[in-house]
DNA sequence: CTTGATGTTTAGAATGATTCTAATTCTGTA
DNA sequence: TACAGAATTAGAATCATTCTAAACATCAAG
């Protein structure tokens, strides 16, 4: 799921914004591909690490703030947590896992979307809709108990 | 629109959860009633320094603190941004204009939540729902240009 | 190829909202 | 009045993030 489609995606849009594909920036947007979890800076700053030892966690949020500039990433944020990312580009809603903390994606279809943006009063604008749901999801099976 | 009645409201509920009526207490509270543009705890601070010149900001967010569990005010998120802080208990989504910076109450009707609520894969149950829209509002006519 | 301009990365310092600590002050009751 | 627990206070500590300044890399001439 992250080879050439993506890594070209990237690519492209950095051209777009006139930027450099880098090595660094290319592993931050692949650590976020691959697992889809919502980490957050420090959290990719230890993935990224393991395949590149040398970068450092201001680089991770230089390339996490580069991305989201792009549109490739979304920022996400909870309360008063840290930061976390997410390269779904579909319109969804978060949900927060009061038991484990996890975060997951809730796809929101356009009909929603235009009811909820139907609540505005007349002179409202608005430019992005965020929706956030807190409560507990449905434990997913682990996947083998070992021995 | 302070008086009386939020005032006992205010007693009672702390009285309800064991702790004591203050008029550090009182006088937060109060000020977030007074004026609801959704205050960051600095500017309650500044706010009620002018009844209570001792007051210190560690008081304030202690305040801030007892009375969102007390479920007299929501603390409210955007981003990174401060905490901000909202009287207004009916549910309500926030509307953030991206050019003055202000945040604004949006009512939501009991259906929309229901409809929101519905978007959620079986086994999902959600605690709460928080909606934030960012963009521009009606600009309010200021009220008397003077000279 | 050099060279310079510019973009990028890096380590560490600085920032800023919030929380914590430890001491002091209050309040309600014995 | 005296004490125990609650609340307030000033200032230190925390922690995610941003900033700073220096080192590095890359690109486009010359
Ligand atoms: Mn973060
Ligand atoms: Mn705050
Ligand atoms: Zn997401
Ligand atoms: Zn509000």
């Amino acid at each position: 799921m992250i080879t050439t489609e993506n890594s070209d995606a990237l690519a492209q849009r950095l051209a777009d914004s006139g930027l450099r594909s880098t090595p660094q920036r290319g592993l931050v947007y692949e650590a976020l591909l691959k697992t889809r979890d919502h980490p957050t800076a420090d959290e990719l700053y230890v993935r990224v690490k393991s395949d590149l030892p040398t970068i450092s966690l201001a680089t991770v949020y230089n390339c996490l703030e580069t991305l989201v500039h792009c549109h490739l990433v979304r920022a996400v944020n909870f309360e008063r947590g840290p930061t976390r990312y997410c390269p779904n580009l579909q319109p969804h809603a978060h949900f927060h896992d009061d038991d484990t903390g996890e975060t997951h994606d809730i796809d929101l279809p356009a009909s929603l979307l235009h009811q909820v943006n139907a609540v505005l009063p007349g002179g409202y604008h608005s430019s992005s809709i965020e929706i956030i749901f807190r409560g507990k999801s449905p434990h997913r099976r682990a996947s083998a108990t070992k021995a």
